[in-house]
DNA sequence: GGCAAACACGAGCGACCGCTCGCATTTCCA
DNA sequence: TGGAAATGCGAGCGGTCGCTCGTGTTTGCC
């Protein structure tokens, strides 16, 4: 083994010494690109406009990033983690007992909270337009989070299929991006206005299915 | 005024002669236009690549489209004038006296139909990645569909406020897009299946705002 | 203080893209 | 049937993009 270091697997070779400059420079660059991404769309994004975004040359950027998709891989890499450390192991399985009202505004609202806070999220998942972006980050990320749905549908509802499980949480996912969509391109009462629409619409879908009547909304 | 044949306002000089190769060639490239926009996306759809989809040089596409963006609003156009004409005025008034779940298979089927049929309308109206594509023509359509949902949704339930009424018929607008999305990409039982998924979420959400009362299903 | 590594620069390379242009061929009609 | 217009071709122009490379500057460590 040609290990480089102690303990490393001499598999890849790309443990590069990082100064506390470069480190600043990444996060700036990650900004940046989060900034670009947002306003015209990964493919549409270039990554000349992103250092220059960044105030940095185009040489720059590519010191601590190998190509474009490495950039939107790790700004992925650090909203995911935001995200998980953010709200904890979301909707844990205590959630399931909860009244679906209530289990909706504790999973949603941190949602929505997030993805305002942090819009590009939004955007990357949303750009199937990359050439093979995020094959395994966005896909590791979806399919997380689709697991951890079904996983508490089939807490709440166990007489459910599998496949049925799996339709079920995978619409939810879907009816989710969407409104998710339409809150993020509202502001202020009509901002809110969509986040209890899109409550609305999750609690109408799921009450059926999981068999917990719920009180009917005043028109 | 400098008419060249009569009754041209002269504003926009373009009225050329068209044989009927030129036709049949306008129709060839439109569909390949259209297969190539189904794999890549507009934006990542080349011209040159259009060209050779539909077995001609790029010169002889650029003989019937001025650039890129017109070969896409000529297909939404087309798309758009034969979803009118497949449907009738679609949802005309009369469904408003039906009862929810009969007005949704009225309502949703033929447009599932019509999509699974051509998915490049679905790709095109997706596709937020162009510079200003589709900004009259796609708007245009997304404004009469959405006016007539109002419409029709102010016919059952006219106690609504008005705000209320549009954020009512964007919501259903954005959810059916996103559940047809599933829908295409499933096919067979699956696709079935989710067709079901997106009237029941519909249902869900419709029934609480318009007050009728909807037997649940079973899970 | 010296020196290797990390950082920074920016002109520019090669590839591709939307689109053009000069010219050949086919079609229509007087 | 002659010729104007419509159709067809494809090399290539100007431009942008992702990315490189040679060179100079800053930083951390002895």
């Amino acid at each position: 083994m040609t290990g480089t270091k102690a303990g490393q697997p001499a598999g890849e070779a790309k443990p590069r010494r990082r100064q506390a400059r470069g480190e600043r420079r990444i996060q700036q660059l990650l900004d940046a690109a989060a900034n670009v991404f947002c306003r015209t769309g990964y493919a549409s994004a270039s990554t000349n406009a992103i250092a220059r975004e960044a105030g940095v040359s185009p040489g720059t950027l590519y010191q601590f990033f190998p190509n474009k998709e490495a950039i939107a891989v790790e700004l992925g890499e650090r909203l995911t983690h935001q995200m998980r450390e953010a709200h904890g192991v979301l909707f844990t399985p205590e959630y399931a007992s909860l009244p679906l009202g209530e289990m909706l505004d504790a999973v949603v609202d941190p949602m929505v909270e997030f993805n305002c806070q942090n819009p590009v999220f939004l955007t990357l998942i949303h750009s199937g337009d990359a050439p093979g972006i995020m094959t395994e980050d966005h896909d590791a990320l979806h399919v997380a989070l689709q697991a951890r749905l079904e996983e508490l549908i089939g807490l709440i509802q166990p007489e459910l299929s599998a496949e049925r499980r799996t339709r079920t949480a995978t619409m939810v996912f879907s009816l989710f991006k969407a409104g998710l969509e339409l809150v993020l391109s509202h502001e202020g009462e009509e901002q809110a206005a969509y986040i209890e629409e899109l409550k609305a619409s999750l609690h109408g879908y799921l009450a059926p299915i999981i068999g917990t009547q719920a009180p009917s909304r005043t028109p």
